[in-house]
This record gives C-alpha cells, structure tokens and sequence, in this order.
DNA sequence: TTCAAAGCGGACTGGATTGGTCCTATTTAA
DNA sequence: TTAAATAGGACCAATCCAGTCCGCTTTGAA
C-alpha cells in the first residue's frame, strides 16, 4: 500500500477542528491539550503535529498561558500537497528518483533510473487541485461526540 | 516521502529486461540467474520479484530443466497499476481507508474517516493510463554495459 | 533411469523507519 | 511570581521490509 505517514491522517483532523472552533487567522486560538480532547488523539501525539504543521506555516502558535493554535488560512486556501510534504517528504515514489546519482548499486545496467519522474509527476498533479477543505467539509455534519471515547476520559 | 516497495522498481527493471530478451508469449524464456546478471540485482532478490510477478500473472514461469520465465504480455498491455499492486497492495493512502470499521480508537469523533477516498481516486486515476513501456521505452538506447560492475562479477 | 537445472513456496533475520512519549527551556497573561 | 502554554529536541518500542536461505517439485537431457 501506498501508505503516507499517520501523523499526516491526525494532521487533517487537527486543522478540520481548529477551523470547525473558528480558530482561524485573527481569531481566538485553541489549545493542544483542547484539540486532544475534541479529536480523541493522545495528547503529546497532537502536540507533535501541531509542531510540525506550525514550521510548515499551516498554524500559528501563540507561546504563553492563553495561548494556543490557529489557523494561518482557512482549509479552502490549504493544499492537501503542503501537509503531505511537511509529513511525508517531497512526493516521490522511489529512492532511485530522489537519490543522488552515484548511490544506486545498478545504475550503469539500471534501464529505470529517473524513469519514475513521469508517475511522479502525474501523482503530484493529481493531488494539486485537493485541499484540506475537500477533506473536511463533506463530514462536518458528523454528530459531535463529545466524551463517549475512554481515550478522552481523563 | 510517499514510498512504495522497493521490490517494485526491481519488478520494473526486470521486465523491462525481459522484454529486451524477447522473452515474449511464445517465445524463448529468460532464467532468474540469468536476469540477475543482466540487471545487476542480487539472484536471491531477483528470484523473489520474479515469484511475485509470477503470482500476480504478469509473468509466466516454465519449470524444470531449461525452464525460465517470460512475459504474458507486451509490457505496453501491462498497466504499472498492476505491478504496484503486487509489491505494495492495493492504491490507498492511509490506514483509515483500508482498516475496517471499529478499528479506530478515535472513529467516532474523527471527522475525516473515510475522507480520502476522493484522494486515492484521484491518485489511481493519475496512474491508471501509465503501462510499464511507459517506464522503459524511452531509455532503451541506453548502452548496455555488460560486465562493467563489480556486483556481477562472480 | 538418473541427474541436474530451474521454478515454487515459505520462513527467518537484520536493519531501517516510524509512532508515540517525555523532558526541558521559553514565553506570557493573570 | 506563578501557572499555563508553546518550542524543540531526544528517546524508546514496535512495526515493517529488504534480502537471504532453506527444502520441495518439476522436467529436459544424458
């Protein structure tokens, strides 16, 4: 499976609920331990997100007692691309295509090598035009389940 | 970095290697040690690439004594989907999609299960027109250097 | 009839990656 | 001054995967 990391999965649901709280850029913030609970994710494990989505520039951290998260954009103006690569890295499928020449043991013989480029490419212009938005909206009908979860009972 | 197998981009060399051998349906067939020569990756591996493509159908196994393996398809009918599905399962990005329901300790409250449906989609419609001559075709002028590397030297 | 060459299937291991946690320093409102 | 919060880094355990190695089966040729 194609698989991309975990974090990136509990990134989306992050900023889906910091924009459901309307922390959003001029907006009142929200905190780490705040998200934990409305998301149902583990504590540090959302404060790790919110690190790495705050030195890609996606949330704005406000450091002090009151202070919190927001949004640095609403979700419309977020491509799904810059949480992928703050996450995942550059969206490439091999090592052969991002290695550096002179580091695959078959490259003289190697009839692949750079070959990938292209699926690259078509992958990356189809994950262009998603946003976090498009993963977001269609679900925010979902009834919010506030304590039901044993995770967040604290 | 959105990986797949490396065991993939092997799949890929060798049968870009077996159609340059003319190991075609009907044709003569092309030995595992012989691939591995030929490509410069390990027999073992090469051994268990070819096993898997084999599974998969996209090539055909002959056993015994002057036995080999050959294509059961011109590699321009033979979608790279196909091969990505044999290394590395089934075209979905996260856990959340493939996992069955009941599986995720934050279900009820994640907002996004579900949701990246519309981004596999879109990934699986990027690959689908993409066959493996797409990925060998246009380095087949490559000169072949027969016994320049050291790994193939026995 | 025997032998050797080759595919077939599965199991095992070492290494790399990652998910998750914790600790400490810094900032800032009350 | 204190408490609440972010920021950054280090660390550990678990998982996953590449690669290898067995034994078994098949089959053409001597």
């Amino acid at each position: 499976m194609l698989r991309l990391s975990k974090l990136t999965d509990y990134a989306v649901v992050v900023l889906t609920r910091l924009a459901q709280d309307g922390a959003m850029p001029g907006g009142r913030v929200q905190t780490a331990p705040g998200l934990a609970l409305a998301t149902g994710i583990a504590e540090p494990t959302v404060a790790k997100v919110l690190k790495i989505l705050g030195q890609a520039g996606l949330v704005e951290g406000v450091r002090g007692a009151r202070g919190g998260y927001r949004l640095t954009r609403p979700l419309t103006a977020m491509p799904l691309s810059e949480v992928i690569l703050a996450f995942d890295g550059p969206i490439a499928l091999t090592a052969c295509v991002d290695g550096i020449a002179g580091m695959c043991e078959a490259e003289q013989v190697c009839p692949v090598r750079g070959r990938w480029d292209p699926v690259n490419e078509a992958i990356r212009n189809a994950i262009s035009g998603i946003t976090v938005a498009d993963l977001a909206t269609p679900l925010q009908t979902c009834v919010p389940v506030p304590a039901l979860n044993p995770i967040v009972a604290e």
